[in-house]
DNA sequence: AACAGTAATGTCAGATCCTGTCATCACCTA
DNA sequence: TAGGTGATGACAGGATCTGACATTACTGTT
């Protein structure tokens, strides 16, 4: 079964996590943090493209989650409905490892490179929500303005969410900002 | 007032654009470049503060005309009235410079790490654009979502300018995004 | 038990990006 | 003519990332 120690891309993940809480990202090297994997440096780059990339791996089955989501809302839902409901049940899990996403976050907003590779998962999540919603008969540009404003309205609740001062549930700030998002939108 | 040739920044971006329209950004060494514009890597990172950032010199003009445009919209204008109006100024500012931001866009498109750039200068726009709207007394968590609803409908709206077989107007463009958000936002 | 096969990992060389440091150049001013 | 200054060049070097090949630790077959 194990052929090495085991868990080798969740030990550099957990490696990588740790120093960067320490010395920040820049700071921290590639070859230190496979050195407290016990792997090296080329192995890192076998398991994550780039450097930044070890932390962004749960983007993948995020993205899975919300278009599955979407795909199977029921007929009756509109494409804006659909969408929130998907953030709902993605906003439920991820509720369950709040203290990893806060250290998470903490990596991300210190630096600008780990920016933009959130930006650019959350750019990605966008199209693929479109596209999930085109197959729902939803036609564009109401499609890509929907799954645009559904990454809206998922940034301001993850913001408000990850705020060490506020204790609110996830979901309930996603249907929140959804409202928001209707108040300002309405027409006089 | 000239003491080497002029314009030393202006001519390794025109040198960039050309050569990542032949070969592509990842092929183009920054060597490369410098050469072509008659200078060295090292003045190249002097200008730049990266590879990347030589495509993106402009966008700091752009983001201060929106705050400005935003500034100074009519204090009867609604938040997301004022960020529209803004967005039209821009977009008829872009409008003269068609064929430019379009080898921009191709150089763009076609690389991740350049698209990674253009999504956090559009992030950092939204925040500013944010900032503006607070100025005006806009509440939070309004002025974010207006910010973030007005980028949305910037790059929808960009998207179809940008689109080779559309001809239209790209203020009129923003115009009918917006009318499309707020249809799609709409209650029942 | 011996052997070959395989997937994960290691080793090494090297290209490219980016930075620090100091030298040099072209022009200005006293 | 002698600095003074800002832009540029030259050079060394660290970090990221890749390609090529070797090695390791197991698996399966005979």
């Amino acid at each position: 079964m194990s052929r090495w120690e085991p868990n080798a891309k969740g030990r550099l993940e957990r490696a990588a996590l740790e120093l960067f809480a320490n010395g920040g990202f820049e700071q921290t090297t590639v070859a230190e943090i496979a050195e407290r994997a016990s792997l090296t440096e080329r192995t890192f780059f076998r398991y994550f493209g780039d450097k930044r990339e070890v932390l962004f791996s749960g983007a993948d089955r995020l993205q899975t989650l919300l278009i599955d989501e979407v795909a199977i809302a029921p007929s009756s839902a509109t494409a804006i409905g659909a969408v929130a409901g998907a953030l709902e049940v993605a906003a439920t899990l991820l509720q369950e490892n709040r203290q990893f996403a806060q250290q998470r976050r903490n990596a991300i907003t210190t630096n600008n490179e780990l920016l933009e590779r959130e930006l650019i998962k959350l750019a990605s999540l966008a199209v693929a929500m479109a596209e999930a919603l085109r197959a729902r008969g939803v036609k564009e540009p109401i499609a890509s303005l929907t799954a645009e404003a559904g990454i809206a309205i998922f940034k301001v609740a993850f913001e408000r969410w990850t705020d060490e001062s506020n204790k609110r549930d996830f979901p309930e700030l996603i249907r929140d900002s959804l409202g928001e998002l209707r108040k300002l939108t309405a027409l006089d």
